[in-house]
DNA sequence: GCAAAGGTACTTGTATACAAGTAGACAAGA
DNA sequence: TCTTGTCTACTTGTATACAAGTACCTTTGC
């Protein structure tokens, strides 16, 4: 597993919380493997309390199954959620998408345009993993441009099954249409094209379709 | 604070969940007061791990705030929140029960059907805290016949703030209404006529628009 | 050889002890 | 009177100890 330092000020169970999650998106912890409160715990330097109420966090969005007295793992991808995951970020985007056509804050736009001029720098330069988190980031600020960020955290916390689909083929494949469709869809919130918009959150999801075969024909062994 | 009986098999963590969640939700813990780890593990005779763990988990929903070293409060009803809430529950009923309409088992039907007798039968003896239970219900089995049982949850968990301001007023107000649109969605389901279905939940969640007010009005103390 | 019993080493669940930080009472001193 | 320091009693955060259940191996008996 790989073990982040510790941000200033950051309590324990965040720590324990935020290595967890990284490791089980970036399937560093593959599916299916068994997760020990002691283990983690001594890696990272901690005692079983945080490590515990981290672990307690992850099980309520299914992404660690815990076994009383039996034992915890990061589950199987599992093909129900992942497509329900896909339903609600499916159906919560095009919603809020067309909030945010019905105008935003120019700091909003901003942040949008810096954050679509980094990824075009970062899918020159193939770095997958910085991608992926701008990627995140700019759906992100389209919920806080319709001042919608508490549903936002909602969405993310059922996203962990999408991720994790993501996380490979996105490191891999690089794919320019992504990019691509963020600059459209900036385009048209800024134009307030709502029919637009909504055609491209689309196009947009039907793209990781692609990304769930290909996962599932190369590492069968992570789906239920 | 309302201490229910311990169900077999529950854990003490379950158990003081359920507790404090019920109490929350029901305004026997009003909005603002203090919980202490301490007098919780004390009142429900547990230890403070399994009442701490529980109590982390509603801070999660924003519905309990922990201050770190200073003490956790039940958060004041935020009506930024409560919007988002209702955002939410709308965006996604209107989704869930197009699928539904698009046909559902006959259990799920059934299941539906006897939902909303009961729910006939309680309105004419006055039981709102029973009306309450049978509407949240009435709305899952939703979901279950469309087959999307994890978006319920997730909704569930966002839906807090919504059934606090719900809670007061349905027990005073006892709308024969709402349990009208129950019958006509249950129809329209049957019917598969998905712009009907949609139309009747917009008009559903249009009603507790009065709830706020009256409760805004009736307890600005609550509110933030 | 095989089956049953029991020990052992793990797991998570719960209880308790201690650490660290905060708020308020209260007294001492300017 | 007001300020300041300290003590006390609280809070949550973390560490540790113990309880209870499970899986597996080993040993014992046939």
């Amino acid at each position: 597993m790989l073990v982040p330092d510790r941000l200033p000020k950051e309590s324990a169970r965040d720590f324990a919380f935020r290595t967890l999650r990284e490791n089980i998106i970036s399937l560093e912890l593959k599916p299916g493997t068994q997760i020990s409160e002691n283990e983690i715990a001594a890696e990272l330097a901690l005692s079983r309390t945080p490590v515990r109420e981290a672990i307690i966090d992850l099980s309520k969005a299914s992404i660690i199954e815990i076994f009383p007295q039996k034992g915890s793992y990061v589950t199987l991808i599992d093909q129900k959620m992942v497509e329900e995951s896909r339903f609600v970020r499916d159906v919560l985007d095009k919603a809020v998408i067309q909030l945010a056509c019905g105008g935003c804050s120019r700091e909003a736009l901003n942040e949008m345009d810096e954050n679509v001029l980094l990824q075009q720098f970062y899918l020159e330069k193939g770095d997958g993993s910085r991608l992926l988190t701008l990627d995140n980031q700019f759906h992100r600020l389209i919920y806080i441009a319709a001042d919608m960020e508490t549903t936002y955290q909602m969405r993310s916390s059922m996203m962990l099954h999408f991720d994790r689909v993501r996380s490979l083929s996105l490191s891999t494949v690089k794919d320019t249409k992504i990019v691509q469709d963020h600059c459209e869809m900036l385009d048209a919130i800024k134009a307030g094209d709502r029919e637009k918009a909504v055609a491209l959150v689309d196009k947009h999801l039907k793209r990781y379709e692609l990304d769930k075969l290909w996962m599932r024909k190369e590492h069968p062994e992570y789906f239920k």
